[in-house]
DNA sequence: ATGGTAGTCTCACTA
């Protein structure tokens, strides 16, 4: 007996342009019904709508010239709800979108890294910070309604020490420190479940290996890459994984995929 | 080892 499912994935393709390939390769043997992609790298008109449309998704984008852009990928219609995050109106940055699609509403997100931390009080750590501060505030939003809905994409969050090679050397990174964490954890305490974390317990499997250093080849990496669940899209979930084919292909992108699979009732 | 690599309107910045 079989049952209906969607499987929903998210991933930092790091230039939609330069990973033209690897995404329709991925797309065609993975099959995803909604994909959440994270720095495209590029303005709206410069997505290739084509290549994606070709393969059967219908398309969102939220771009933006050489930085940042996320966009959102479904077999589905999708109803774009928003395209940045509520709560600061001078935040130029395009680090989210949210839509209804698949019969579920997702939120896609690319997390501001925050590096340099410096004392605390650098531009870039408290520009991340206060992006959390925003995101848990949409979450609480989006909790009142009730209904099933998933947030998901590149957090930029070590959530534990298990979801890092080395954490003595993270222990001062944007990825790790208390004040990102706790963020990451307030978020999580208000009722969202993470997808991989709550079907796979084994530590220090990752999302994400530096190019630099031989990181893929030693496997010293990072789980940065979540899918957060509402209750009730949690009391759905049947699977979750890292699929870490794409990140030892050719001309790679430094993230690799992580996808779950929820009941559509 | 103040390095290393990849991407982008590059000689600088982001990650």
């Amino acid at each position: 007996m079989s049952q209906d499912t969607i499987r929903i994935a998210t991933w930092n393709v790091n230039s939609i342009k330069a990973r033209l390939p690897r995404v329709v390769e991925w797309l065609s043997e993975a099959s995803p019904d909604v994909v959440l992609l994270q720095e495209l790298k590029c303005v709206d008109e410069a997505f290739p709508y084509m290549e994606i449309e070709d393969l059967g998704y219908n398309v969102a984008v939220k771009g933006q010239k050489t930085y940042n852009g996320v966009a959102i990928l479904s077999k589905h219609p999708i109803d774009v709800d928003m395209t940045e995050l509520p709560g600061d109106e001078s935040d130029e940055q395009a680090r989210y979108i949210e839509a209804f699609t698949a019969g579920i509403r997702i939120g896609g997100l690319y997390l501001p890294n925050g590096n340099p931390v410096e004392d605390g009080q650098h531009p870039k750590f408290l520009y991340k910070l206060g992006w959390m501060d925003r995101l848990i505030t949409r979450a609480q939003e989006l909790l009142e309604t009730e209904e099933a809905f998933v947030l998901a994409g590149d957090y930029n969050i070590c959530p534990t020490d298990d979801d890092v090679y080395d954490a003595k050397a993270f222990a001062n990174d944007a990825l790790c420190r208390p004040e990102s964490r706790g963020r990451y954890r307030a978020l999580c305490n208000l009722g969202l479940t993470d997808a991989y974390r709550v079907l796979n317990p084994e530590p220090h499997t990752y999302s994400f290996w530096d190019y630099q250093g031989g990181a893929w080849s030693r496997d010293m990496g990072v789980r940065i890459d979540h899918l957060l669940l509402s209750p009730q899209a949690a009391d759905r979930l049947v699977a979750s994984s890292i699929d870490r084919g794409p990140r030892g292909k050719e001309k790679a992108s430094d993230h690799t995929p992580v996808w779950c699979e929820l009941r559509t009732a």
